[in-house]
RNA sequence: GCGGUCGUGGCGGAAUGGUAGACGCGCCAGCUUGAGGUGCUGGUGGGGGAAACCCCGUGGAAGUUCGAAUCUUCUCGACCGCACCA
């Protein structure tokens, strides 16, 4: 600090520079945030988790808005008197480790510790209210062993299968590829058009908890609604039927082919029946048909993600094939192979009417099949209904449909479910959307499944006593593949069974495995088993989770089942891992093209006014202009991003923590902008000066605040209404209008006048420890100022409570409205009742002259809001 | 394609059936400061009017209601997810 004698004007400023480290130090000095595995019980445990960063290298303004609204609920909740557990860890297993070792020739173990140590730094100049000594990354072999350990009493339990699945295989690369990998049906390295390849596979079989993940949504009161919806579709809980058609003169084995359908009503409308490429009459119709073989390899180069497959042309072919309609005696229809059936969905083929489905209605035009409508639209003449350009998929009565004729929809699907049955040849079932979770990958940076394949014994789990499988150290990314696979010694082991030469299975997990059990390993972090059921039956569940909705569905249903996997083996005792889920939007910024189309940095770009008041920009550099995109999300590609270390460097973290808070609601996309961090900038200075230019005036802390009147009881008031907004912002996560409120309460202390200095040190008081959950720094510091001497900081004082005394008003402002349109305002006393309020409204001189003498039907009044008369 | 969400001043938003535009940014005017991201005061949705005040206005269209940004239906646009990115 200066002296302020000799520099009256320097000490009104604050140095956020100075003052943040220090008080980040002092809050790991008396180890402030830190809590035991096991909680004393002395308090209500509240466990609050942000999802966990990939260590890309430097953290971006996601993971500020993300880590910042996780910290406000974090100090917030302490400050309710919870004891609060708030852990940071590394998502550190994944793809980009290899690229950066393929490309740069780095390690991915250093690559990512190295990127791992710059992040901490960088999180750690937030000032979060973290658990610094639970940190762990899932790269840890103390980590990943214990993931193994979790996968082998799943196994035990009947959760792990091996089954084919198919990949994306780049065929010049020799590589398995992510869907990302894949653009436009080429590899992104090679070019090559990619193929579908089938591959032994190791799955967790989500699908057995498919109906509880399904009603146990119903229990998660604090969670998104959308999200809930989200899944439940996701999940996609069927009711139909599976119908099983003859093939008269088929090829040997293939007697039959059974389908899934949700509408056995619309059967008498069936034009044809439709296989998936990967369905086996497709490969007999392949095997006899060089024609249907081109159709189906063609249908392999369209990639797995469903996505592409839906969004391609409808194409098929006709194998020549045909099959007999249940009911009708003699009738068949063709059985064509279609790109749009998904194999992995129901039983890969479907029976195509086209009257009533969208798809089967393109499809059918498209190759001239033939349109039956057999469901007859409410209000229609049955004599002459035709279909338009248009199937009819809505609720109707059964036609052109022998036994069904007359029905509704859902009695003639319970009709013809029946007759199926009566004939063995179908059943109605229910069907799940959702498909067991495929956990193999074929990558070196990842945990390792830990198995053995031996010729005798077959597949073998490595014993628990052989745990962990660690990742060798020494491998080469100059080949293409896995390097686990052509690892010269690491894959082969003796059979822990036979003894005999065997080897390692040598792929890795899914990441999405990792960051399924992370919340519980933070419980206990340094256990020698997964976790231990002290701390986790006390911590679990989270109590608020926040983080992207972009994980709305597979992160947070794979943890789900995850946690309910754990339960079954015996390591948790609840079933849902998140009690409070709060899903933040992106961070988007403004994009810059240079002339030449080259993306700009923002950096690189100032700014000008035209004389139309709109915003022209043009190169610091140079003077060529630069055209203004669209306000997008920030990505590296479109270099519209802003580096929050430079922002810290040159604002401070409260400033970018109040800025990334007051913007918008945290649910929704927010834009960073230049202007609107100055101005939270400007803000901190303020609440800096209109309190250190108070100190002199106030009296100690504890002075009487007793019969204040006029002036005082207004700031009072103010002080205390803006308690119990704050507080009800806070709770609801509204904090922009936290923030909002914060704000008009700095005005009223501003404008607050001649008051008692007891009544203003209340003011500033609230003013410093309600902002202190948003700008933790700049509170520490001045109530540092307010209360010197006092041995209890911010971060660890009890929230504020506001005098329900003080909340009343004596009179209220009621708006008068003439049918349904304002005409103007009354001030009535509190106290006042409906007839003085009625006819104080009438008196209203514009009102009389909208009522205009008319006669009044009706006097509306809502208590403290509005009064209306309808004329 | 399927599923989900969001559209309010120049901009971010507030108000979730009851005074639309709180608060902030930007802009305008004035004062202050005078080595330049300073502070203070006032103004700021559109149109009309000297004013009182009136009319219009929450993507668009229709509806429910005494009263709709808010509820319903349709429609347009933007964004997120789609199972090997994390």
């Amino acid at each position: 600090m200066s002296d302020a004698s000799t520099t009256p004007s320097s000490d009104t400023r604050y140095e956020f520079a100075a003052a943040e480290p220090r008080w980040q130090e002092e809050w790991n000095r008396r180890q402030c945030f830190a809590v035991p595995d096991v909680p004393d019980g002395s308090r209500p445990k509240y466990y609050v988790l942000e999802m966990f960063p990939y260590p890309s290298g430097k953290i971006h303004m996601g993971h500020v808005r993300n880590y910042t609204l996780g910290d406000v609920v974090a100090r917030y909740k302490r400050a309710r008197g919870h004891q609060v557990m708030h852990p940071m860890g590394w998502d550190a297993f994944g793809l980009p480790a290899e690229n950066a070792a393929r490309e740069r020739g780095i390690h991915p173990g250093k690559w990512t510790y190295d990127n791992i140590a710059n992040m901490r730094a960088e999180l750690k100049r937030m000032g979060l209210s973290l658990d610094w000594s639970r940190e762990f990354a899932t790269c840890d072999v103390e980590y990943y062993g214990k993931q193994q350990a979790l996968f082998l009493d799943f196994w035990k339990a009947g959760l792990v299968e091996r089954k084919e699945s198919w990949v994306n295989w780049d065929p010049v690369d020799g590589t398995v590829l992510a869907n990302e990998q894949v653009i436009d049906g080429r590899g992104w390295r090679s070019g090559a058009l990619v193929e579908k390849k089938q591959l032994s596979q190791w799955f967790f079989s989500i699908t057995k908890y498919a109906p509880e993940l399904l009603e146990a949504l119903q229990t998660l009161e604090r969670w998104p609604d959308r999200v809930k919806t989200m899944q439940a579709n996701w999940i996609g809980r069927s009711e139909g039927a599976r119908v099983r058609f003859r093939l008269p003169e088929a090829p040997a084995g293939l007697g039959e082919v059974e389908v899934f359908t949700t509408r056995p009503d619309t059967l008498f409308g069936m034009s044809f029946l439709a296989v998936a490429a990967e369905h086996p009459l497709a490969a007999a119709a392949a095997a006899a048909n060089p024609a249907a073989a081109e159709f189906v390899a063609e249908c392999r180069r369209m990639g797995t993600s469903e996505a592409a497959i839906e969004q391609a042309e409808k194409r098929g072919y006709d194998t020549g094939f045909r099959v007999a309609h249940p009911f009708l005696e003699g009738v068949t229809f063709p059985v064509w192979i279609a790109n749009f059936v998904l194999m992995e969905y129901g039983t890969g083929a479907i029976f195509g009417c086209p009257g009533h489905d969208e798809r089967d209605f393109e499809f059918a035009r498209k190759y001239g099949l033939g349109i039956t409508p057999v469901v007859l639209p409410p209000g229609q003449d049955p004599a002459g209904f035709a279909l338009g350009d248009a199937p009819y998929t809505g609720d109707g009565t059964i036609i052109h449909s022998d036994f069904l004729d007359g029905l509704d929809v859902p009695t003639a699907k319970r009709r013809a479910i029946e007759a199926l049955e009566g004939q063995g040849q179908g059943t109605g079932v229910v069907n799940w959307r959702l498909r067991d979770w495929g956990v193999s990958r074929q990558r070196y940076w990842g945990c390792p499944i830990p198995v053995i394949h031996c010729e005798a014994c077959g597949v073998v789990p490595v014993p628990q006593s052989q745990l962990p499988v660690k990742l060798p150290d020494d491998v080469d990314f100059s080949k293409p593949g896995n390097p686990l696979d052509h690892h010269p010694s690491w894959k082969h082991v003796d059979c822990p069974q036979c003894g005999k030469a065997a080897r390692r299975e040598t792929d890795t997990f899914d990441t999405f495995v990792d960051s399924s059990w992370y919340f519980a390993r933070f419980c206990s972090p340094r256990a020698e088993q997964p976790v231990v059921r002290g701390a986790v039956d006390a911590w679990l569940p989270v109590d608020q989770y926040i983080g992207g909705i972009e994980h709305a569905i597979l992160h947070l249903l794979y943890s789900r089942f995850f946690t309910r996997a754990m339960r079954e083996t015996g390591h948790l005792a609840v079933a849902e891992p998140f009690a409070g889920l709060f899903t933040q939007g992106m961070v988007t910024h403004e994009s810059y093209k240079s002339a030449d189309g080259r993306w700009l940095y923002p950096e690189e770009v100032e700014f000008n006014l035209d004389a139309a008041g709109g915003r022209t920009a043009r190169l610091k550099d140079g003077n060529t202009p630069v055209t203004i995109g669209r306000v997008e999300a920030m990505s590296k590609s479109k270099r519209n991003t802003v580096d929050p270390g430079a922002i810290i460097g040159r604002y401070g973290a409260d400033t970018a923590r109040w800025f990334i808070l007051s913007d918008n609601p945290p649910e929704r996309d927010m834009e960073w902008t230049e202007s609107g961090v100055a101005g939270a900038y400007r803000f901190t200075q303020r609440v800096y000066r209109l309190v250190t230019g108070a100190l002199p005036g106030l009296p100690p802390a504890g002075s009487s605040l007793e019969g204040a009147e006029g002036a005082a009881r207004k700031l009072r008031q103010a002080t205390h209404r803006t308690i119990a907004a704050v507080t009800e912002a806070l709770e609801s996560f509204a904090f922009n209008v936290a923030v909002a409120r914060i704000h008009e309460f700095a005005n009223a202390i501003g404008d607050a006048g001649e008051v008692p200095g007891a009544v203003r040190r209340e003011a500033l008081e609230a003013l410093v420890r309600l902002s202190a959950p948003m700008m933790p720094h700049l509170a520490e510091e001045l109530w540092s100022q307010l209360r010197p001497g006092e041995a209890e900081m911010v971060a660890t004082l009890p929230w504020l409570e506001a005098d329900p005394a003080l909340l009343k008003a004596e009179t209220l402002t009621l708006a008068v409205q003439v049918l349904g349109k304002l005409r103007g305002t009354i001030e009535v006393p509190a106290a006042a009742d409906e007839a003085m309020i009625f006819s104080l409204a009438e008196a209203d001189e514009n009102v009389q002259r909208s009522i205009a003498g008319r006669p009044i039907r009706k006097r509306i009044h809502v208590p403290g809001r509005v009064v209306n008369f309808v004329v």
